[in-house]
DNA sequence: AATAAACTGCGATCGGTGTTCGCAGTATTA
DNA sequence: TAATACTGCGAACACCGATCGCAGTTTATT
């Protein structure tokens, strides 16, 4: 066994001490920068280095606030987590306030794309907004049937169909080349003659419909009003 | 933009010219022994350097066979879709025929768990395992209700079912201490009143009851079932 | 008030990564 | 035979995450 031990999460530790001079920065202000690059350029081009350039800073300066790139990308994904509204109280309705929390998340995962890639490689540690996130899921299944494992286990499904969802949707949606290009490719391939399914499924399928947003909402939504019920008991 | 254009894929480049000296090697053999890396260490041990020494060579002359890296990962990929065994012809039952091929699938991802970390970080690129299996799963559907861009969607949320399974089981199955470090901390955080309902929870399911590979088929078999006549018209 | 302890910022540096360049050697083509 | 296109690969480049040690600063203790 190779394994290190559980280090401790980010938030275990305390974000600063009481002896030294006051820091200069705090978590919330580098998680901000870091959301930011993200955002503008993706995943790869958060380095410790260009987040250092973005604060103004040297990099091993961040290391008074993070033990790892791991923490950073740690707080990155509960802060993300955190943008989810959960103060509306749930009804009467487990089905559709579960739905609109996941409508919600997928929100949250077009709006930073990069997020999909980190919960990827990372496994998910739970931060402060993932527990508020878990309670209010929790809560909104009160009056399901189902044990508490059942429960538990759906929350975690419903999060891995949103994760499901919003790849497909990145990819449909913006992908650009990629897609024609494969596309391309595929047909070649298919017109080798090795592959008939395939080029039948071509042949009738037109290129991509391009739905709206309000559909691929809506799609989730019944998929989900479909495969809830079955999940939980009823 | 600062979007390269498309590059084509390492199967869209021919695997060796006809001019110079024999290759030592193939993009096969070089395949095998990133697999065998990745088998034992993990996708992070499959580097270029660690790769050439385990090949007898230097880490420049890889590039003789792949324009990078990424060209490895998807060969990888698809090294691994090839695992699938498609001999078996379909028969009428369509829902079960797509079913015990998804089953084979996640069998795939379990004896190569880093496959999860690839496709993540990388958009599924086709090669030509990958095209096999997607004219074996369409025509699985021929008989099947459902337009062809269904049919599409339906193979590619099935895969997605499968990433979703797999990581699941990997978390659970062999994941040791993390997830006793995960709930100790949560049943801490828990414990201090402002989530009440995770604390209900954590008291009310005991322990993981840690199924066997049997059950854990069984489950997703089921679910699967329940499913696809919903996807495709039925 | 004086001292000790703990903290911050950060330049320099270490070991690692993917990738490129250029060169010597070799096999095929003209 | 000459030109061409390839192979293998040592050296190097740019970048990465992370660590070390030191000067300066603030708090706690005596």
């Amino acid at each position: 066994m190779t394994e290190h031990e559980p280090r401790p999460t980010v938030w275990s530790r305390p974000e600063r001490g009481t002896r030294g001079p006051a820091p200069e920065r705090d978590r919330r202000q580098i998680t901000a920068a870091a959301v930011a690059l993200a955002d503008a350029d993706g995943l790869a081009a958060v380095s410790m280095r260009a987040l250092a350039r973005e604060l103004g800073t040297g990099p091993a300066s961040l290391y008074r606030y993070l033990a790892s790139r791991d923490d950073l990308l740690d707080l990155m994904a509960d802060a993300v987590t955190g943008e989810v509204d959960l103060s509306a109280a749930p009804g009467g309705d487990w089905i559709g306030d579960l739905t609109a929390l996941a409508l919600q998340a997928k929100a949250a995962h077009a709006r930073h794309p990069w997020l999909l890639e980190l919960t990827a490689q990372r496994g998910s540690v739970l931060g402060p907004n993932a527990i508020d996130y878990l309670d209010h899921a929790l809560a909104i299944l009160t009056h399901a049937p189902g044990t508490s494992s059942q429960k538990l286990e759906t929350i975690g499904f419903v999060g891995g169909l949103v994760t499901l969802f919003a790849r497909h949707e990145a990819t449909t949606t913006a992908g650009g080349a990629t897609p024609s290009a494969q596309a391309a490719h595929l047909a070649a391939v298919a017109a080798e003659g090795r592959h008939p399914h395939v080029l039948a499924a071509l042949a009738t399928a037109g290129p991509a419909p391009s739905d709206g947003p309000a559909d691929r909402d809506a799609l989730f939504e019944r998929l989900l009003r479909r495969i809830l019920p079955g999940l939980l008991g009823s």
